[in-house]
DNA sequence: GTCTATAGTGCGATAGAC
DNA sequence: GTCTATCGCACTATAGAC
């Protein structure tokens, strides 16, 4: 194998799914991702920091989108009006990989650790979100409120998108999330 | 050692507890943590499936009690009156136990691994209430929103809670939260 | 690449409760 | 005697140091 092949990580994300998908997260040991990938245990973890982060590499890119599309909303909106936008924002990014998010979910929910990470993932980027709501003056608590609320929102309509026979983009089950929050909120 | 002291669940918790508190949940070994409980590495996981969990043994019965009391909110309430009516249920029962609350929460949040096992934790009780939802007759995605957004609230007070400082009881933090949610949620 | 420490498991033996 | 919690030991996998 050459050395300085290059696109490291990419190699090592590619080789992670593919073994996670055969054989499994827990079967699958970081060596064999590495020698897949053509480089060494000891590259891999100076790449990630740990065995299941391979999976979750481009996720400042999905938190910096979300964020930068609630700080870009018309300073006139309202925090729900802000929240929705930013909401349409991040669909449109998601716009054509379906099958892929299908596929990653999939491997993460065959495993608990991969869950919790993913939990760890929405959680930061629900501090990112309050912290673009405060700059928008929204006071605590409701900033912090709002942030997780949006989060839930999306975690619920992402699901579903990636649910084996749906056929609606996540544009439209983002706006029937939204709805059903508004509902029963004004309900009670 | 003799064995049959009783209570060998409560002594590990307890000795954890101290140990993390001590020294740290990643420089205490399970180990160590036998040791002062005067029980044994093999013993330790005959009780919690890993070091996280001794952290999290109650837990159960927060989801019975939160659960519960959605359960039995009366039929003509709102879901998201029958939600207001769970959290003070829950509020009630950490009355009184505030500083041991706030000791657990100090340790939760030097580590993250501890903290992926709290959103995992509160993750399964969103799950638990979304089904207590659906028994009273909220459809999808309705329940699930509702149930990840009565989460939301509650983490939302109970951290304010916890917090050095706080004068106030959980009851009115969480009346405080719920009301900006419904504050959001009115103006958007 | 090699080595150490720790998390976590499998299984049979044993001490005590009844 | 039975039953069960605990123990002891050998074992695997991995993080991380060097």
């Amino acid at each position: 194998m050459t050395r300085w092949e290059p696109d490291a990580r990419g190699r090592l994300q590619q080789a992670a799914l593919e073994l996670f998908g055969e054989r499994g997260f827990e079967q699958t040991t970081v060596e064999d991702i590495a020698t897949r990938a053509g480089l060494t245990k000891r590259t891999f973890f100076r790449h990630y920091r740990d065995k299941r982060e391979v999976l979750f590499g481009g996720g400042d890119e999905f938190e910096r989108l979300f964020v930068d599309a609630l700080a870009d909303a018309p300073a006139t909106a309202t925090p729900l009006e802000a929240v929705a936008g930013a909401l349409e924002a991040v669909a449109g990014w998601f716009h054509g990989r379906r099958e892929q998010a299908a596929r990653r979910q999939v491997v993460i929910a065959a495993n608990a650790e991969l869950q919790e990470r993913e939990l760890v993932k929405l959680a930061t980027v629900a501090g990112a979100l309050a912290g673009a709501l405060r700059e928008r003056g929204v006071a605590e608590p409701a900033a912090s409120v709002t942030a997780d609320t949006a989060i839930a929102v999306f975690r619920n309509a992402f699901e579903r998108w990636v649910a084996a026979g749906e056929e609606r983009e996540l544009t439209e089950l983002l706006r029937e999330s939204l709805d059903a929050l508004r509902a029963v909120t004004a309900a009670g």
